[in-house]
DNA sequence: GTAATCTGGA
DNA sequence: TCCAGATTAC
C-alpha cells in the first residue's frame, strides 16, 4: 500500500498545473524511494519527468512498487478541492482501483476526503538516456517564462544559442524578428569538462537510481578535487539535484567555498543569491540546503524563489531550435521553483529542469531539425 | 536616420493600447521636433493624433523627416515583449523597411532586440482644422471613462450638453435612460470669450505649428491683460499644451495667482489639485508645470495623476451627440493621464485631449447629426 | 464546438 | 475583491 502525506497540497497542485496541459493520463510510479511520473506529451514530442522524493514527504510509506494510473484532469479537479496549505495525504491500497486523497486544514477541524478512480495505463517508462550536456544555463524561471512567452508572440520556434557571451533566444516571425540576449551575471561562465562534470548525474537521477548516483558522485568528487576548483563549483551546482545522496558532504571544506559554509539562515541566503550568480556559492547553497533539508524543508524549498542572474556553463557552443509552444508550456513550472536550468547539446533533446526541494520536474524536448 | 530612446517603454505601450483598436496601420511621422502619428479610425469616423515631443525622450535624433509605416498590431506584439520599465530605443535607418526596437532591462544584463517590418502607408496627414471651441470641460480621465462606459451599457450614443450648470452626459436606451450631470467643482465655471481665449491654440498645436501659436499666444495675452484676470486663468490652463512655447511666461505675477507661484514640489502639487478644481489655480499649476517641464519631465507627467474636480469653460451653450462606442475607446487613454479635456462647439467634431508630459494623444469625433 | 483559464473592468 | 469578456486548450 501507499500512504504519503504532503505538508502542503500546493506542491501537488502546482505540479499538476504544470503538466496537465501536456499529458492527459499518466502513471504515478510509487516505490519506497518516492513517486515518479514519466510521460510523453500527447503529441509525443516532449517528455515530462516528475520526481517526488520520499524524504520530502511529512510521512511516506510504500511497501512495494505500484503504478497508479491517473487521469490528470480528474486529479486536477480533485486537487482544486484542497486549499493550498492543507495537509494532503494520498493513499492507495495494493491493487486498488481508487486513489484516496485526504485534505486536513492546518488550523481547523476540516477534513476532506476524496476518492478518485484509477485506470490502467501502459507504462512506457522509457529510460531517459543519461546525457552529458555541452551547455547549462541557470536562470530565473520567471525570466525564462517571460522570454519564451514574448517570443511566442512573434514566431513558432526559437533558436537558443549558448556561447561565451551569453545565451541568446531568437525567433523569426511574420511581422517581426526578436532576439533576447542574456549575459552571464559574472562574466564568462565556467566551462565544465564533459567527462568529469556532474551533468550525467542528472540523467541518472532522472531514473531515481540513488545508490548508483551516490557512488558516481563520490567518484566525481575525487576527480574534481584533482582538477580545478572552478569545475568544482559547476559540479556542485548540479549536485543540488542530488541533495539526498550527498548529504554526507555537507560543510566539507572544498576549494573557495568556505566563506559561506554556514549559509543556512535567511541572511546568508540573501547574500547567496548574489553570489550564486558567479556559480561559486551556489554550491554551498546547495550543500547547506541539503543538510537543512531533513530539518526544515520549507526553507529549502524557498531557496531559489528570487533567483537572480544568469549562470552559463559551457563546454561547447550550442545552437538549437525548439518549438516555442512547448517551452511556454514548460515554463508553467515556474511556480514550483524560482530557478530553471536549461541543458543542451547539439542535436540532442533539451532538458529543462526545475528543482523544488522535494524533487523535480524535468522536461525533454527534441530540437527541430535543420536548426532554422 | 531615427534614434529615439524612451526612459520607460510603458509610455509607448500605453499609447498603443490606446489606439490599436481604433487604427490598424499608421505612419509614425518622425522629424527633429519629435514623432507624430495621425490616422483616421478604420471606419473613418474618428481621428486620432499622437505627439511625442523630442525633448521628452532620453535621447532623440532624427536627421531628416521620415514616415514609418507601422502595423499597429505588430507593434503591439513587439511592445508586449518589453517590460514596463525597460529602456526602449527605437531606430530606423533612412529608407529602412524595418523598425528596430531595443529593450534594455534596468538592472540586469538582458538586452532584447526586435526588428519589425515597416510598410508603405499613404500618408493622409490631413491638417486638422484650427478650431475655436465654445466649451471646454476638464475632468478626471477616470471619471470620463467611467461615465461613457456606464452609459454605453444603456444606449448607443450620448448627448453631451455643456451649460453654466455643468456638463451633462445623457443617453437614451431601450431599457433605460441615463444622465450624468457634473457640476463644476467651484460653482460656475469661468467663461472664456471666444475671440480672445486660447482654445484655438489647441487646434493649432495639433498641427505642431509652434511659431504661430506662440505669436497667437502673445496676442491673446495682451488682450487678456486688458480684459479680466479670470480669462487669463482659463487661458493659461490651455497653455499647458504649449508648455514648450510659452515658457517665458512662467511665474509671471498675474492677478490672484501669487499664492502658488512656486508650486513645483510635491506638496504644493497636492494643494494644486484641489485648487485646480475652481478653474483659477489651474492657471498657476499649468504655468508651474510649464517651467518644470524643461527641467524635470517626470514630475510634470505625474502632475495630473489624481486630478479631481470639473472645470468648465464656456463661451456658448453646446449640445452634441456622439457615438459612445468611440468615446469608450478614447477613454482607454486614461492610463496615460489623469486628466482629460473635452473641447466642443456646436456642429463641429469633439476634441478629446490627453496630455502626458512627453506629448499628447487627441481624438476627434464628429457629432451625430440630428442631435438625437 | 465547448470548457477552462486569464486579463481587465466593476 | 469579484465578475465578465476574451483567449486558448481540448
Amino acid at each position: 500500500m501507499l500512504e504519503a502525506k504532503l505538508q502542503e497540497a500546493s506542491v501537488l497542485k502546482k505540479l499538476l498545473d504544470a503538466i496537465k496541459e501536456l499529458v492527459t493520463d499518466a502513471n504515478f510510479e510509487c516505490n519506497e524511494e518516492g513517486i515518479n511520473l514519466q510521460a510523453m506529451d500527447n503529441s509525443h514530442v516532449a517528455l515530462v519527468a516528475v520526481l517526488l522524493e520520499a524524504p520530502g514527504f511529512k510521512r511516506y510509506r510504500c511497501d512495494r512498487p505500484m503504478p497508479l494510473g491517473v487521469n490528470l484532469a480528474s486529479l486536477t479537479k480533485v486537487l482544486k478541492c484542497a486549499k493550498d496549505d492543507d495537509e494532503c495525504t494520498i493513499k492507495a491500497a495494493d491493487e486498488a482501483d481508487v486513489l484516496n486523497l485526504v485534505y486536513e486544514a492546518k488550523h481547523t477541524d476540516r477534513i476532506a476526503e476524496y476518492d478518485m478512480k484509477l485506470m490502467d495505463i501502459d507504462s512506457d517508462t522509457l529510460g531517459i538516456p543519461e546525457t552529458d550536456y555541452d551547455a547549462r544555463v541557470t536562470m530565473a524561471s520567471v525570466e525564462f517564462g517571460r522570454i519564451v512567452r514574448d517570443l511566442s508572440l512573434l514566431g513558432e520556434s526559437v533558436r537558443i544559442e549558448v556561447s561565451k557571451e551569453g545565451v541568446r533566444f531568437a525567433s523569426d516571425g511574420e511581422a517581426a524578428n526578436g532576439s533576447v540576449l542574456l549575459k552571464p551575471t559574472e562574466g564568462v561562465g565556467k566551462v565544465p569538462k564533459k567527462d568529469e562534470d556532474s551533468e550525467e548525474e542528472q540523467g541518472e537521477e532522472a531514473n531515481g537510481d540513488d545508490e548508483d548516483e551516490e557512488q558516481a558522485e563520490d567518484g566525481k568528487k575525487t576527480k574534481k578535487e584533482k582538477t580545478k576548483v572552478k569545475k568544482e563549483k559547476d559540479t556542485e551546482d548540479v549536485e543540488m539535484e542530488d541533495e539526498e545522496e550527498n548529504g554526507n558532504e555537507d560543510f566539507k571544506p572544498e576549494g573557495d567555498d568556505d566563506e559561506e559554509k554556514n549559509s543556512d539562515d535567511e541572511e546568508s541566503g540573501k547574500k547567496r543569491k548574489k553570489k550564486q550568480a558567479n556559480g561559486t556559492s551556489s554550491k554551498k547553497a546547495k550543500t547547506a540546503s541539503s543538510s537543512s533539508k531533513g530539518k526544515g524543508k520549507k526553507k529549502e524549498k524557498d531557496d531559489d524563489k528570487d533567483f537572480e542572474g544568469v549562470i552559463i556553463e559551457l563546454n561547447q557552443h550550442v545552437s538549437l531550435t525548439f518549438s516555442l509552444k512547448y517551452l511556454v508550456n514548460f515554463s508553467k513550472s515556474q511556480s514550483l521553483c524560482g530557478k530553471v536550468q536549461l541543458m543542451m547539446s547539439n542535436d540532442v533533446p533539451l532538458l529543462v529542469s526545475y528543482e523544488f526541494g522535494q524533487g523535480h520536474i524535468r522536461y525533454y524536448l527534441a530540437p527541430k531539425i535543420g536548426d532554422d
